[in-house]
DNA sequence: GAACAGTTTCAGGTAGCCTGAATTCTAAGT
DNA sequence: ACTTAGAATTCAGGCTACCTGAAACTGTTC
């Protein structure tokens, strides 16, 4: 527990440190390629579940729904995504990526790699799997307290 | 290199998951006693690194100069800072911890704990140890692309 | 002694979150 | 069948934590 005893060993800390450290250059070279990161957290959540509404969307990115509507609505207008009715659930409507949506993730797919790497520079393969691992277990522990989420 | 395949396994877009949820609970307790989230991580650096100036501050938190200005100020109105001239640098103000600033630490700590704790709440001892060092790592890469920054 | 680099400060801008409230639909209980 | 509760969507408005630009001052270097 003596990883405990001062601040900078909490884990909050380094996660919040490190996403600040990141989150420049990422953003700036997504900015390039004309997407922002709710953007792109937002494709790469829909890649993974496709057909969720916005509100489901929301739950799993940590953000309210009025907030993830706003990011949901641009995507719409410059046709990343597209909406459908869902036919069981009146006012649902349930979210897909387009096209034109996985053209994007795929020109943005290589400056990301990059970042990664030199991200993940200082640590050997298994590290990195190590790292990735627990991350993933920090998330869905919060993702669980979110409610109403299968993970 | 499969884990790499997926957007999903991205060192990058887990650290934000992660942040994204971590983010509303780590306000809202931070609220309850009185301070935001850039003035805790300020309190935190400072401590490791007292008698820095501002623009050393910004380096380390990965802000600029300017966006610190604005939370150092703030911290010095409530009194949870105090800063000197440097002697050999006429210009320069050194920053420390007050002993108010001491006692935010002491108030925030336990509850900070807890919500640690609820993150790893799903990982083993050993895990978290291996997690909290290789995020270190990460960001030792990222202070030292900063420039100027002693690690 | 001139150019350069770093700190501080002032001014202004914005993205990405938030809450509140209205609407519409589904599901559940009586 | 009717009512109530719960969830998704949408509209309106607000704020914090970032940002860039520019000026003033100081120490360092050539």
């Amino acid at each position: 527990m003596n990883a405990m005893r001062e601040p900078e060993g909490y884990l909050i800390y380094l996660i919040k440190q490190v996403e600040l450290g990141v989150r420049r250059p990422f953003e700036e070279l997504l900015a390039a390629k004309g997407i922002s990161t709710p953007t792109y957290t937002a494709l790469t959540v829909l890649r993974r579940w496709p057909g969720i509404t916005s509100s489901e969307l929301a739950r799993r990115s940590f953000v309210r729904a009025q907030t993830m509507a706003e990011t949901v609505n641009a995507m719409l207008d410059s046709g990343l995504l597209r909406r459908e009715k869902d036919p069981a659930h009146g006012r649902q409507m349930l979210l897909y990526i387009t096209a034109e949506g996985d053209r994007m993730i795929d020109r943005v797919r290589d400056d990301v790699q990059d970042l990664d790497a030199v991200l993940a520079s200082a640590l050997s393969e298994e590290d990195r799997r190590q790292l990735i691992h627990h991350l993933r277990a920090c998330r869905d522990v919060l993702l669980a307290r979110e409610g109403r989420v299968r993970v």
